[in-house]
DNA sequence: TTGACTTATGACCATATAGTCATTATAATA
DNA sequence: TATTATAATGACTATATGGTCATAAGTCAA
């Protein structure tokens, strides 16, 4: 059990900046080197204190590589749900969901090659944490399979029997969108986030949703 | 180098068994317990010899893992293309390309867990084997490519800019629809080759295409 | 200032495992 | 059969790294 679940202190603001700096350091180095080469005295290092200080905060590695994981996703399922939320009809809730998963991804590297271009980190969790990354991913697939449900009902969509399986198609599609984009030019969507940036992007968004809801012929 | 590759005696029959045998005793421990519990001294023992002798037949740890994917690969590629080939219509092209990987994936559990249910095994091979990897995942994109251009330029699927990224889409909508089913059916899939198999791959195969040309209006 | 309590440290331990190599077994040849 | 060449062995080395714990530093109330 960790103490950030479990300490009535976890509001103590102090232990909350160690914390905090030993997730920013963690996720720091995913970033640079990927989730293969983080070490425990690395991290520890790289946040300016020593590794036995780790495990004062957190019960192992995995906890750490967890509340890595699970911070960034949580951050990007709020932004694309509470943009989503805005729209009122099923179409545009899907089109602004890719746009803003989409801009996440960009936005955050180090999220983007751990938990989409690196499936990767997967298997360096223990069995429990893979439960819980399998179920943050259904979580999201089954937002965006009531979005699906909502144009089938109204007529827009045709009649689908797997409304969730088709949720993680539509999610499979961002991702290979992003690796692709990501592999074949070099960086260069990280690189200029300037001059067309968001234009670009709303292009991509539309490829996806345009090959989502009418394939391509 | 490896042995395999530049020993002009590698078509010596009790070499070549050996190194079969090595290599099937890595892809039968693959299979069973994934690329990360993975060690050379149990494909080994799997395989009734010592640690060493596998030193003779292979570089390292690497070289092994390299070949397992590789030959996983050709195989697939192999069928796939010698399947699609018998076709005329790129439609009926496409149809058969799904339908022959998925029945592949089906077959090779330890394929279909490596190279598609983890992209895992990525990071357990170093930077030049990552590069054989991708080029290998590159060739068979642009064989698909093919098929769309011709699609295309007979004007049964819409004028479309960049082919290869659609390519990896329909990639991507196969392995997900597979693991999609794997997650599902508890294995099911691979629980009961008999009665009705093939049927369900066919209808599987299909859904994938129904997505890929018609999208979900 | 002192002593009790909290937090931090990093040397150390335990373990896992890739790769080596002196030794031994086997096969080929004379 | 004796000699040489080849193949196989597995104990051993080297290294990496997760996690521990006795010790030290810091904090604070009395």
């Amino acid at each position: 059990m960790s103490i950030i679940k479990d300490d009535p202190l976890k509001d103590d603001p102090a232990k909350k900046s160690r914390i905090d700096s030993i997730l920013q350091s963690a996720r720091k180095l995913v970033e640079e080197a990927g989730f293969s080469n983080l070490t425990m005295d690395t991290i520890a290092r790289n946040a300016g204190i020593a590794k036995g200080t780790v495990y004062l905060y957190f019960k192992d590695k995995n906890e750490v590589l967890e509340k890595v994981l699970e911070t960034g996703f949580e951050r990007m399922f709020e932004r694309v749900s509470r943009n989503v939320e805005k729209e009122i009809e099923p179409e545009d809730k899907l089109k602004t969901l890719i746009y803003t998963n989409l801009m996440y991804i960009k936005e955050n590297k180090y999220f983007f090659r751990t938990v989409f271009l690196d499936e990767v980190n997967v298997i360096f969790l223990r069995k429990k944490s893979q439960e819980s990354f399998n179920r943050r991913r259904q979580r999201y697939a089954e937002f965006i399979s009531k979005i699906i449900k909502q144009g089938s009902d109204a007529g827009k969509f045709k009649k689908i029997n797997d409304q969730l399986k088709l949720s993680y198609f539509l999610i499979s599609l961002i991702k290979t969108s992003a690796i692709y984009n990501f592999l074949n030019h070099k960086g260069g969507l990280f690189a200029d986030m300037a001059a067309g940036y968001e234009e670009r992007i709303k292009e991509e968004a539309y490829e996806i949703f345009d090959m989502f809801m009418n394939g391509i012929t």
